[in-house]
RNA sequence: GGUCUGGUAGUUCAGUUGGUUAGAAUGCCGCCCUGUCACGGCGGAGGUCGCGGGUUCGAGUCCCGUCCAGACCGCCA
């Protein structure tokens, strides 16, 4: 037996028990008289104790010689503290140790494994082994796991059933760029790994499992970000015989229960916006709706005096900035300068001041006096001591603009509340979207998804009019999850391949067994997925995934503990009938 | 594909206008220490300044190239 208690459970109740402990070395405090080894593992840390009077002398030189996350195993008495430590749980108590085994003794760690530790990124993902003991990514592991846990808890309740899809799948055009795995057995042939189990989910459907889930990874072979892997997980889920409302009142339900079991906050009924209020208001399809600083377009006010720049832009928009005016001169060029940035790309920006004498100041009085700047206050909702920023030009451009700024003063501001969720719906989204580079549109969502009930005859005259049954779980500024209610019969979803422009057959080669298996039965039916790395990232607090994953890869997709990817050998490619040339 | 930031001791970092022997903290090793828990004290070891080239009497420092890491834009149905 290795141990019979572990290291975080031992308390005052247990003095003068005999037990055994198994653990790592966290630290020895060496005393000459006394040596203290803090022993730990998952659980915890306990005070291991060896001194002059009560340990033979040859057990004191082996505990002298303990080095750190050597791993160890100790029978011991229970005893109370001399001095007691209330900083951690164990504080009360120690073992005073009869019986030490070093198991396995260990070579230096190249950084410290504490909460603190002095490893900086690289070094703590090519030893992340290491990384997983300190408490901050152990405990993102835990938590992780008991968000999966509660999510198999309330679908399970709910009458979901778990199935897996395949991984070994076939490589489609639309999407993301696919991973590719060669086939041996079918030479010149290749498998892509799924970017989700989409038409998988959907076959299941039409199989009548009419309410599915699956904790699945996906993958799609595109550059990375703090919050994007190459494969990441999702809540995959379908359900057959609902409308948009059964959906959205489901997968809120789910919300809903992790934000109780998991964060124990109970949330109100989710507040759902149409897409284009959100951009509207936001500038953005995913609007961080825990402050305000609301979008104020000001075309109506502020395109009547002889302004050139805001006369010839297409918007005209502003946000109030809580007690923005009180930002020097200096700073505010600063905020220009970051806007102007390539990242973002505005061209400038005009401010008002909001005295709290309520008369104005802005870097427009040239062209517009008191009663003008009351009004833009007006509409965008400022009020004394605010700043009012100002941005103008083409819609689609300005309004991400004006949309990471409000995002940046609002980090800036702390007004981003990580223990704070305000969920939020968002509903109608266009069905499809206009490619520049391929010059044709593309689906928004995927192109299973279906159009609004009656707006398909649009389609053949403002295709970029039409709304989807789509809908996005926006939490905190984050898409959490999307769906859709999805196109469920052969002669609808040829006509959206039609408009997509895929030929008749590039349709039957690449999606015909879907379109095959909507001609034997097909439920309507609709579903959501939900991003599980990021989801978790938020509700614990965090914005970056990463430390939610045990093994992530790094920003240019590498993993470098194992190394990979790497090449292989020629016995390799020769079985895959590959041949490169590099 | 692009923009920006960084790469100096095991680790995290500092290093001035280019100028003698490249520093600090921490970790490590040794000795000491009668209750530590961020233990303390004394001493010690530890460096291809990412790599390659250039400018210069002289380069960690300036220039060019390159590799690596991170953040972001493009991309991510």
């Amino acid at each position: 037996m290795y141990r019979s208690h572990t290291c975080g459970e031992l308390r005052a109740a247990h003095i003068n028990t005999e037990v055994t402990l198994s653990g790592w070395v966290q630290k020895t405090r060496d005393k000459g008289f006394i040596i203290w080894v803090d022993l730990r593992d998952r659980y915890g840390i306990t005070q291991l104790v060896f001194d002059e009077e009560r340990t033979p002398k040859t057990m004191m030189e082996e505990a002298q010689k303990l080095g750190r996350e050597f791993v160890i195993q100790v029978k011991g008495t229970v005893i109370e503290r001399a001095s007691k430590n209330p900083n951690i749980p164990t504080g009360d108590i120690e073992i005073l140790v009869s019986e030490l085994t070093i198991l396995n003794p260990a070579i230096l760690p190249p950084f410290t494994i504490e909460d603190e530790t002095d490893g900086g990124e690289e070094l703590r993902m090519k030893y992340r082994y290491l990384d997983i003991r300190r408490n901050p990514v152990k405990n993102n592991l835990i938590f992780r796991a008991k968000v999966a846990q509660e999510v198999r808890n309330y679908l399970s309740k709910e009458g979901f059933i778990e199935v897996e899809t395949p991984y070994l799948i076939k490589s489609t055009p639309e999407g993301a760029r696919d991973f590719v795995v060669p086939s041996r057995m079918n030479a010149g042939q290749f498998y892509a790994l799924p970017q989700s189990p989409q038409t998988f989910k959907q076959l299941l459907m039409v199989g009548g499992m009419d309410k599915y889930f699956q904790i699945v990874k996906c993958f799609r072979d595109e550059d990375l970000r703090a919050d994007r892997q190459p494969e990441f997980t999702q809540i995959d889920c379908e359900m057959a015989f609902v409308e948009q409302d059964d959906i959205l009142n489901a997968f809120e339900g789910l919300t809903r229960h992790l934000l109780k079991e998991v964060n124990g906050i109970e949330v109100k009924e989710f507040p759902r916006m149409l897409y284009e209020d959100a951009l509207r208001l936001y500038g953005n399809d995913k609007p961080d709706i825990r402050f305000g600083m609301q979008f104020g377009e000001l075309n109506e006010v502020a395109q009547h005096k002889d302004f050139g720049v805001f006369n010839s832009a297409e918007l005209v928009v502003g946000i109030a900035v809580p007690g923005g005016n009180a930002y020097t001169r200096k700073e505010i060029d600063q905020l220009i300068d970051w806007l102007k940035r390539p990242q973002i790309g505005a061209l400038g920006m005009i401010y008002v001041r909001c005295n709290e004498d309520g008369t104005y100041k802005s870097s427009v009085d040239k062209f517009y006096d008191e009663a003008d700047l009351a009004k833009w206050a007006e509409v965008t909702g400022a009020k004394a001591g605010d700043l009012i920023c100002v941005l103008s030009g083409n819609t689609n451009r300005v309004r991400p603009q004006l949309s990471a700024l409000r995002m940046e003063l609002a980090t800036r501001l702390g007004m981003r509340n990580p223990k704070e969720f305000a969920p939020l719906w968002i509903l109608d989204f266009p069905l499809l979207e206009w490619d520049q580079d391929t010059q044709r549109y593309h689906a928004m969502h995927h192109p299973f998804t279906s159009p609004k009930p009656g707006q398909l005859e649009l389609l053949k005259t403002n295709p970029g009019e039409v709304k989807a049954n789509a809908y996005d779980l926006v939490l905190n500024g984050n898409e959490i999850g999307g769906g859709s209610i999805r196109i469920h019969d052969k002669k609808t979803q040829a006509l959206m391949f039609d408009y997509l422009g895929f030929t008749p057959e590039e349709a039957k080669s690449q999606f015909g067994f879907l379109m095959d298996a909507f001609q034997y039965g097909a439920p309507p039916h609709g579903g959501l997925a939900f991003g599980l790395d990021r989801l978790v990232a938020i509700l614990g607090g965090q914005e970056t995934i990463r430390d939610f994953i045990a093994f992530p890869k790094n920003n240019s997709g590498r993993d470098v503990m194992i190394d990979a990817p790497a090449p292989i050998d020629k016995k390799q490619l020769e079985e895959l009938n590959l041949k490169l040339e590099l």
